[in-house]
DNA sequence: CACTTGACCTGTCCGC
DNA sequence: TGCGGACAGGTCAAGT
């Protein structure tokens, strides 16, 4: 499921394979997964040349010469993988590679260079999407998206402003709206929280100014060491080379139920919260009675 | 208006 | 072994 690291993982090596490379030609299965009016694929795709690849929350930009832009939105399974059959990989090239020979039945759009290479947009439950604007109007699509949590001036104060705009929700809730901040997901809300201490059901207006500093504190570093692992692996999720992530390795909560919490030993727990698998450690992370949620 | 739930999909896993 | 149903969760529309 595709988060902030995942999708940032997948800009940087799409950044290192993409700029440069022509578009000739492409395929695509459906209208849904490739938002394109057809005489708009002819003119500002085909023949263009990638430029660079960007990141905003969790969507990816392919800037192409043509003033266009590919947005990509990989959703909870989709991939973007850079394939070039044309390079032989010597005897003992390491194949940790998650998906095998490409397209596959999960194959929704295939971009052909006209130097042979291709780029693959698998997504098995068709949830993600690819749509080409002109990059113009990226300052529409964005602007109701909340600040980017990696950015140097993103401090504890921007969380608190951002959280306070939604006093009565949860806290959880708060930090999967991409209105409030971008880029963070199920396992890194999990995660984070546990990092700070605070139980995902409390009331964002009951927090103290010290938890949303141990929240802000605890926030980047689970993302930044997320980054650092490649993303999270869970079932789908690859890089541009096809590669999972490790960071599930390095999780303490997420996906650990019925497991020691990593700090105190007590058995971690699974519950649902703003309608979400929830992970955390009913010791560490207190909920008492007037800080929930009605 | 603020917040929660359902729909979108398909593969996987569980119990019978 | 086969089958039905629950589950996974990013986001938006619909519902409360």
């Amino acid at each position: 499921m595709p988060e902030l690291p995942e999708v940032e993982t997948v800009r940087r090596g799409l950044d290192q394979l993409l700029p440069g490379r022509r578009v000739k030609a492409v395929f695509h299965d459906n209208m849904k997964s490739f938002l394109c009016a057809p005489e708009d694929m002819r003119r500002y795709l085909v023949d263009a040349e990638v430029v660079r690849v960007e990141r905003r929350a969790k969507m990816l930009m392919l800037q192409l010469s043509s003033g266009y832009v590919l947005v990509v939105h990989l959703k909870m399974t989709g991939q973007l993988v850079f394939r070039n059959d044309t390079v032989r990989f010597g005897a003992g090239h390491p194949n940790d590679s998650l998906v095998g020979p490409l397209p596959d039945k999960s194959t929704r759009v295939v971009i052909t260079f006209v130097d042979g290479s291709r780029l693959f947009f698998n997504d098995q439950r068709k949830f993600g999407w690819m749509r080409l604007m002109p990059a113009s109007t990226l300052a529409d699509l964005f602007k109701d998206i909340g600040p980017e949590p990696l950015r140097s001036d993103f401090t504890w104060k921007t969380l608190r402003s951002r959280l306070l705009r939604h006093p009565r929700t949860s806290i959880k809730a708060a930090l999967l709206d991409q209105h409030v901040l971008a880029g963070v997901g199920n396992i890194y809300a999990d995660e984070s929280l546990w990092g700070a201490r605070i139980h995902p059901q409390t009331v964002v207006g009951h927090l103290s100014a010290l938890q949303i500093r141990r929240l802000h504190t605890a926030l980047l570093r689970v993302l930044r060491l997320s980054i650092e692992k490649g993303g999270s692996t869970d079932k789908n999720y690859v890089d541009a080379e096809g590669k999972r992530g490790s960071y599930l390795q390095f999780a303490r909560v997420f996906r650990r139920e019925g497991l020691p919490c990593p700090r105190c030993g007590t058995t971690l727990v699974k519950t649902r919260v703003a309608g979400r698998g929830t992970h955390l450690c009913p010791y560490c992370q207190p909920l008492s009675s007037d800080m929930i949620t009605p």
